[in-house]
Formats: C-alpha cells, structure tokens, sequence
DNA sequence: ACAAGTATAATTGTATACAATAAAACAGTA
DNA sequence: TACTGTTTTATTGTATACAATTATACTTGT
C-alpha cells in the first residue's frame, strides 16, 4: 500500500540510527523510561550494541519530536507525556481531521476510495472477532490513508506525528469492545460523507470523531 | 522576557550544531539552497569550517522539521516549501491560532495580559513609522506570548514551528503598510476579547486573522 | 563535622578514521 | 554508437579518539 510510506518518513527503518531512533521512542512511550530520566549515550549505546554516534543522532531528532529534552553539555531527558498533554493533542486532532476530511473531499481519487472501503470492511470483520492488534492497525491504515488523501503534505505531516505520539493510549482505546465497533461505524460515516463529497458533513464527523475518542478517553479515566 | 526561550528551544544556539542547524535552515528559507539540492555534509562542513559531525545532525534535526529529505545512503535533499505548502500551514494556523486564543482567554496570567498590552502598543508605534523589523518582531512576539499563555505546551510547540516556518512569507505580508496596521488593529480586538474571557469571541476573532492573512497573501500573488 | 577548593572521573561535543554503499568513469564487445 | 560489466571515486554510515564541560570524590583547613 502507498501511504505505508508514512511509516518510513518519520526514519530510516534499516539504518542504525533509525532503529536506535524507534527502539528509544518506543521505551519512552511505553514507559519503560520514566519522566526526567537520563539519557546516557554510552549507557543506551552498550546496551543496543552500537557506537554513540547513531544514539546521539537518534536523541537529536527525539528532542525534535518533544520526547526528550537536551540540556547543552549536560544531557539527554525523558519529556514524557502528560495526561493533559494527550488530551490537548485529541483536542488539537479534532480540529485537524475535521480538515483533514473536507480537504479529503475535494482531492481523494477513486482507488483511495475503494481502499478505505476494504479497511473500514476488515476492521469491521476484526472488530467482531475481538482481534485488538488489527483493530489498531486497521484504524491506523484508516486515518493515514485519509491523511495522504487530504492531498496536503503539510497536514499529513502534522497529524501522523500526533497520530503516533499517541499510539499508546490509543491501543487502550480500542481495547474497548463497545468503542471498538463503535469507532468503525463513524469511519464508515465519515467513507460515506467523503464518497459524496459533502466537505461539510464530512468535516464535522470526523471532528466528532475524535471528540468522541476523549469521551472515550476520559470515560476510562485517562 | 519569559516566552523568548520558545525561540531557544528549537536548538541550541551556541553549540556547533546549533549553529550549523540554523544557518541551514536560514539558507533554505532565504532561498539560497534550491529545491532538492544536494546537501553535502562535506561541503557545508568546509564552508562553515566544521567537521561533518554537527553538520550531519544538523541535517538530520532539518529532516523532521520537513525542510530536507534525507534518502539513507544517498543524501539529504532540500524540500523546499511550494506555494501550496504555506498556504496550507495558513488555514491549518487559522484553526489553531482560533483554538490558541480559546485556550488562553482561561489561562492567561495577568502580567502576560500586560506583556500583550504593552507589545501591541508598540507594534503599533512601528507601524506607523514604518520600521519593518521591528513590525515582524512585534507580530512574532504577538503571537509566540498567546502560544505560551494557551498553558499547552503541545499547541505552543506546533504553533511555534509553524511560525517559524513561514517565517519569510511573514516578512513579505508585514511590509503592506496597510496590512501591517490591519493586523495590528486586529490584535488589539484579540487581545480585548482573551482580557474579557470571551473564549467564542477570541477564537473567532484569532481564526479570522489568520484568514485574513490568506487573503492578504493570495492579493499579492502567493 | 563541615565547607571550600582541588583533583578525579564521567559525560557530552567535535573531529577523524574506517566501512559500506551508491554514483561516475571507463573499457570492452556487439 | 549503444550497451553492459567492471573499476574507481565520491558520499554517507558508523566507530573511535580526543577535547571541553560538568559532576563527583577527595582533601584540607577551620
């Protein structure tokens, strides 16, 4: 599939560095690291098995992502991400895939189409038979493909950035049957708005969407 | 001033890297390196006489800001901004800047209020005599002190690197005298709506600054 | 025992060396 | 000439060495 390519953008996925890169991203949002921790170069560097040329360019580019914070001279710190924090970016989310699927509206082609089409019918099928780990890709494969086919570069950019930051606390989400199949039904909503190309309807399911995702969110105490 | 450390947060200012990084940046932005030019790590190095080192992770902090695009093994290739893009970053802004000011009008401290205050009124003794420079700064510092007022560092983060980003258009727009003075009118409005609390009217108001902006861009043929 | 100052160690910043990969130049053949 | 395979060169990727800075440990004097 084309928009996969997303996945790359964000680093190299063979090269050293960017498997440092996602390795250290992953512990940090997993919470293996905790808040304020220290990022040592050497430390991370044994512990992978590599030099810390490609540990010092991956925690560059974490500071880029807000992940961690680097004091000149002094070190690497865990950023971390507050619940509020989570909160803000659904907020912000709303907004930006209310765009996203107006926009979407007026740029998608009919192989994209026909492509949402599939996954919203395999998540459903997933959905169903409780298999979380597809349901969390398959809602993944849903936003990013409506993402690329805002035709904005510069919106995609920013909403698969969000999108992974909260990856976490997304696959808490889903893990809720009810929200699950729910979630899939508003996607098929949203197909719908876009296939007629109604920007208006479209725009606003897709922010209620997310909106409903921090109900969601804040039903579960998060 | 308190809010000007956004400006430190993008990277370090005194270390070679820092420096590299934003020499870059200001490279592409100003034009002088041209769509999907060739960076090499090299070549920068011995005119900025640095080693590849910092140069190197310059180039890759540059990736995820979307100003170059680095193919493993090849090279990194100046992105450049299309006239799309910056549009796109505007209406993105409009809704974010609307959600920005929202946010403030329940955060905003009392000495930010006065901060705000005190800009605008310089601004506008700038505007009237002209002094070009000093518009721009006032417009940064405008907009960067309601980022930090909104209380989430997400949004003032994302906002922030937007900001910068269209930082050389800004430069153009601010130099219509007329405009210049419009946008400072329009801030004054904005900052009596967060000073009354009146979150709909702030975000109203901020969206349609923005928008105004577009519109001002689109006049002089960007 | 405590504080200040100094030496020591640990850690980051930068430069350089070497390895791996990709691009270019070149030669030989049809 | 056009094409293909090989060699050479250029460039990036990674590791290591050294310098600069910061943190820690250890004196020494009171």
């Amino acid at each position: 599939m084309e928009h996969n390519e997303l996945q790359k953008e964000v680093t190299d996925k063979y090269s050293l560095r960017g498997r440092v890169f996602n390795r250290i991203r992953e512990d940090i949002l997993s919470g293996k690291y905790k808040q304020n921790e220290e990022l040592k170069e050497n430390t991370i560097g044994l512990e992978l098995g590599v030099s810390r040329t490609p540990v010092r360019e991956a925690l560059r580019q974490l500071e880029l992502e807000g992940l961690v914070n680097i004091i000149p001279n002094k070190g690497a710190y865990v950023t971390g991400i507050s619940e509020k924090d989570i909160h803000d970016i659904y907020v912000i989310r709303s907004y930006l895939e209310g765009l996203c699927a107006k926009w979407a509206c007026e740029n998608i082609q009919e192989d994209q189409l026909q492509q949402l089409e599939e996954i919203v019918y395999l998540a459903e099928f997933h959905s169903m038979k409780k298999h979380y780990e597809q349901i969390v890709e398959f809602d993944n494969k849903f936003h990013e493909l409506i993402y690329e086919a805002s035709g904005s570069k510069i919106l995609k950019h920013v909403l698969s950035d969000f999108h992974h930051y909260v990856q976490r606390v997304r696959k808490i989400t889903l893990s809720n049957p009810e929200r699950a199949e729910k979630s899939n039904i508003e996607h098929q909503a949203i197909l719908e708005a876009i296939r007629s190309r109604d920007s208006v309807l479209a725009e606003t399911l897709a922010h209620e969407h997310i909106i409903k995702t921090i109900k969601n969110l804040n039903d579960k105490g998060l």
